[in-house]
DNA sequence: ACCTGAACACCGTTCAAGT
DNA sequence: ACCTGAACACCGTTCAAGT
């Protein structure tokens, strides 16, 4: 009789103890987050498409909110790793560096919208996340924050708490990118370009706010 | 025998057609989106909370999207009239009335943080959302350009683009508001000097980039 | 015209049972 | 140690039936 009858051409092989499932949950959850959006995602969804039941995630997370903050912090550590290394390349110049964080802050938000969306758009109680969670935001934070100080020790900001010019420049850069990332403005995701116009342009204004008045 | 076995203290009156269904499924979806946050709302608990079956909450609302979509609707709208509020009342000094919208945008977020959220975070499609929301939302944002209309007529803004400079001001006080709505900051939402603080903080700083020097 | 209740497909979570 | 399948309570949505 036919034998090609329940096919699945999933990764080709499929040892029924595959060892790195838990890798391979959280890549299926990023595809299905960014397929239906952060509030269309469900676990039985994320289980088929690794090519195991629907309770074997919780062999791996605690429950759905686990799996969900495990993609946030993914986005967390990305986002702080391009601000470290945006600082260091900048690394003489302390104005362009405030100034291509922001916009690599923007570009990874419109990259990842729905992931932009599920760390800061209310879908993970923050305050019952695990400790990693919260800390990898704080270094993300921290990444701008050393940025701002950084200008601050070259004496080109105003003399006003590191805090609070961080303050600004985390609120108009994210704001700028959950404007975008929420479709609020017409700006269509893919176009780079007038993405990185509007992120310059925004953080340039900021930018004289900042500066000392020559 | 005993009487007071299925007692309900809802409204204290149960006509089985009582007229106002629609707007009492709104105001419990209010109270249940405080309650649980917008990714915990569930049709079937607004329509209990409202006394009435599962179902009828269809005959008001074509499905879910819709009652959160009206929601959301109030949300621009109130936001909308505390801005125009705001520009009428510090008419005569275009500087001060940036400031203040820009205070009122963030106090209203706070207030709501929920309902933020919901206007904000993803969990609405705004390309498959009725016109009239669309609408709101964009009656909004003509209240902030407004008032930076009317700043750069009186002439105290640097000569650009009256959208960038809006989309600016828009950019940091929604990325300051969603900031505090989705606890990424250490604020106490209660506490409202301190967030006045911090918006006029970075709406003052803001304002430094955005006026012309002297 | 408005509301109810049964029905369906889906969901998150648990747990005994399998390998 | 890791995964499955049945089970439970819940959900959004539809539809015939009630008033």
């Amino acid at each position: 009789v036919n034998v090609a009858m329940t096919e699945e051409v999933e990764e080709a092989k499929a040892p029924y103890h595959h060892g790195n499932l838990k890798a391979e949950l959280l890549t299926a959850a990023i595809d299905l987050l960014r397929k239906h959006g952060p509030a269309g995602l469900s676990l039985r969804e994320v289980a088929k498409v690794a090519g195991v039941s629907h309770s074997a995630p919780y062999r791996h997370f605690a429950d759905k909110s686990a799996l969900l903050a495990a993609v946030a912090r993914q986005g967390f550590l990305n986002l702080a790793a391009r601000l470290e290394q945006v600082a260091k390349e900048y690394e003489l110049d302390p104005k362009r560096q405030l100034i291509e964080a922001g916009v690599v802050y923007v570009e990874l938000a419109v990259q990842n919208p729905e992931v932009t969306q599920l760390m800061f758009g209310g879908f993970l109680d923050i305050k019952q996340c695990s400790p990693e969670v919260v800390e990898d935001a704080q270094r993300a934070f921290n990444g701008l924050l050393e940025i701002v100080r950084n200008g601050q020790k070259a004496g080109i900001y105003r003399d006003r708490e590191p805090m609070n010019l961080t303050l600004a420049a985390w609120s108009i850069v994210h704001g700028l990118a959950m404007l975008i990332a929420g479709n609020q403005l017409r700006v269509t995701p893919g176009n780079v370009d007038e993405i990185q116009n509007h992120a310059r342009a925004v953080g340039t204004l900021l930018m004289q706010g900042l500066l000392l008045p020559k």
